[in-house]
DNA sequence: TGAAAATGTTAAACTAAGTTAACAAAATTT
DNA sequence: AAATTTTGTTAACTTAGTTTAACATTTTCA
């Protein structure tokens, strides 16, 4: 089991004995998955929090109409879940689906449970953890009301550069929330204006 | 001081012993604001977190060329802060403004590290209400992404009726993420689609 | 109470972004 | 290697939302 980048990631926030960490190793499962399957649907329970050793995932909302909403992407040494449904057991709001074959460490809510009760550091790491996606998510949410179509691209491609190298570009306009049309019109005249 | 409606609050969450309690008052400072004045000014260093006790307050994001862009409100029971700016003692990106005579109870980044010393049950509670407040986000960001401006004015307005009352129109616009004009076509679209 | 300031409405002209559809290029499958 | 599917581009047309500006209403405060 590939746990090496999970305890090294975990080293950056606090650090655990020895035994420690073999008790959270003990409750994790390590498991791949095939470019295309999926983690959670919308309308299951999220089972499993999860940390990427390699692979890429996209977590996306699709409405009523059959659109899809992508809300992020994960790759090495990110966190992916429904958080919303992992937390309270309720159905999930959005899909996670695998974009490469992807390995995973993945945490059952009991397994966490568990974690918490056992090694209370670890409250505090994922607190952390918490806290730096909530920040992130709350400037993505200013960046969406103050930026036109092409800052925010711009933006994306600046910040995420490994990502857009690996997904189609339809992907990136729905991140964007634009259409593809249009990040296409974004892309040439950027070119056109060097 | 008043400390009961944090206190109660909390205790949805973890419960404190008295000593914990009495230790808990004793770290956090309690203050009233006028309104108009701010909590935090971008730029600035957020030097609190905030329970809000009775008042109100708009979080917004001014950008380059002077127009506000309001990330949320708080009232009674909801907690304020520039997260971001505060965990990392770094310039806030946001401003936090009264727009009501406030009254406040304030975690200092001190204040919060004793606590957590302190109090370990505490670090939990925290995890607990920042998990809370980023599933919201995340949420806010697919509303955003996939509603039309109708839509998310009609999910505001059941959501949060309490506070569509005691707020001028404009800033239900800015919060949204329309004009103020445009918000003022969707109403009036509504009231004769009735 | 009356004037000033803040907030809300309406409408016309405009612009950013979406839709549709036809074609081109790249990636996958057979 | 040919065929099919997936992804990307371009362009004409449409729509959602913005801008500006003039006027109306409400609130604040001297």
């Amino acid at each position: 089991m590939k746990t090496k980048p999970l305890l090294k990631y975990i080293d950056n926030y606090v650090s655990l004995t020895k035994k420690e960490e073999d008790f959270l190793v003990s409750k994790v499962i390590y498991r791949k998955y095939l470019k295309g399957q999926y983690l959670v649907q919308q309308g299951d329970i999220c089972k499993y929090t999860c940390f990427v050793i390699s692979g890429c995932t996209k977590t996306f909302y699709m409405d009523d109409l059959g659109q899809e909403h992508i809300m992020m992407f994960s790759i090495e040494d990110w966190w992916t879940s429904d958080m919303g449904s992992f937390i309270n057991q309720t159905p999930a709001d959005f899909n996670i689906q695998f974009l490469e074959n992807t390995e995973l460490i993945m945490f059952s809510y009991e397994a966490m449970e568990d974690l918490y009760r056992n090694i209370p550091k670890l409250e505090r790491f994922f607190r952390q953890i918490i806290e730096k996606a909530f920040i992130a998510s709350q400037k993505r949410i200013v960046r969406n009301l103050s930026m036109t179509a092409k800052d925010k691209y711009l933006y994306f491609k600046n910040q995420y550069p490994q990502i857009e190298q690996r997904i189609p570009q339809y992907m990136v306009a729905s991140y964007l929330g634009i259409t593809k049309e249009f990040l296409s019109k974004i892309k040439s005249q950027l070119l056109s204006e060097e």
